[in-house]
DNA sequence: TAACCCTGGTTGCAGCTACAACTATTTTCA
DNA sequence: TGAAAATAGTTGTAGCTGCAACCAGGGTTA
C-alpha cells in the first residue's frame, strides 16, 4: 500500500456524505416529515422548475433513469407529485409537484437549514468559498474523465 | 427558498461523492475486476485490520451492523473473506482477508490510484490540505450534532 | 408507405443502506 | 446463583442505485 489514500479528499467526501444524507432522512424523521434525503432533493428541484419530464429531472439530479422512475414513483404514492402524460408526445410524462408537496417542502426546509448551519459552524464564510472552488476543479476533473 | 444551498458545500460533496463511487465500480468493471467501491473500501480495511469481529468493523467503515452483515456476507461468497466463529466468545465472527481477497485488492489498487490522481489533477497539494482542514472541521461538526 | 433507428419510460435483477425485531450468547448485579 | 441487561449477529422489510432488456411512440429515410 504505497499510495496514502488518507491525503486525498476521497475518505473525507465519503464520510461527510455519508452522515449529512443520515442526519437529513433522521431529522425529518424526527420532525414527523414523511420524506427521506433523496425525496428532498427531488423535491427541491421540482420547487424551481415544476413539470419537467423524467428524463430532464434524471438528467439534471445525476440519475439514471430508472432510478428516476422509482423515485418519482415513491413520492408520488406519498401525493407530494403528479405524473402528468404529454399529449404532444406520448412518451413523456411530466412530473408537478402537489400543494401536499410544496407544503412539505416548505416544512422540510428549516430542518435542513438548521443542518446546513450546524454543519458548518465554526467555518468562515471564506473557508467555505475557497472549499467549493477546490471541490469545483475535482468536479470537473470528474466530469472530464467520465466520457 | 431564502436560504441558498449553492453556496454551501453540500452539492459539491454529493456530486463528487456519487461520481466518484460510480466511476471506481466502472473502471474494476472494466479491468474485469469482480469488485464494487464498498467493497474495495471493506477489503482495504481488512488489509489493515485482519480478523476483526463484524460490529468493529461496522463502526470503522461508519456502517449499520445488518448493512456490514450483508456486505461481508456477498464478499465472502465471492471468495474474497472468510468468517471465523471466535472461540472464546461464541457470539463473535472475526473476518479474515483470503489470498484471493488479498490478490484482487492489489489488483484493484492501480485502477484506484489513477482514478484520485485524475480526479485531484491541477489542484496543488496545497489546495488539498486546505480543503482537508476545512472539511475536517466539518465532519466534526457532524459527529457532535449526530448525538 | 415501410423499414429503420432513436427516445422516454418501465420492469427484472442485483448491490448497498438502515430500522425493527429476533436469536444466541455473555455480562452484570441483586 | 439466577434473573435481567447488554452484546454480536441475522433476517424481514423498505428505500436508493445502476445495468440490461424491453415496449411504445416519434422521426428519418429509402
Amino acid at each position: 500500500m504505497q499510495f496514502n489514500f488518507d491525503v486525498t479528499l476521497l475518505p473525507w467526501i465519503g464520510k461527510i456524505n455519508k452522515d449529512f444524507t443520515f442526519l437529513v432522512t433522521q431529522r425529518l424523521e424526527q420532525e414527523n416529515l414523511n420524506l427521506t434525503a433523496h425525496q428532498w432533493l427531488l423535491l427541491k428541484k421540482l420547487n424551481d422548475l415544476d413539470g419537467q419530464p423524467q428524463y430532464n429531472l434524471a438528467f439534471i439530479t445525476h440519475r439514471d433513469k430508472t432510478s428516476l422512475t422509482r423515485l418519482v414513483h415513491t413520492v408520488e404514492r406519498k401525493g407530494y407529485v403528479q405524473r402528468v402524460p404529454c399529449t404532444q408526445d406520448k412518451r413523456v410524462n411530466k412530473v408537478y409537484l402537489t400543494d401536499l408537496g410544496r407544503d412539505i417542502l416548505q416544512k422540510a426546509l428549516p430542518v435542513i437549514t438548521k443542518l446546513v448551519t450546524q454543519m458548518e459552524n465554526g467555518v468562515s464564510k471564506e473557508e467555505i468559498l475557497t472549499a467549493i472552488e477546490i471541490l469545483k476543479k475535482v468536479r470537473c476533473n470528474l466530469e472530464r474523465i467520465a466520457n
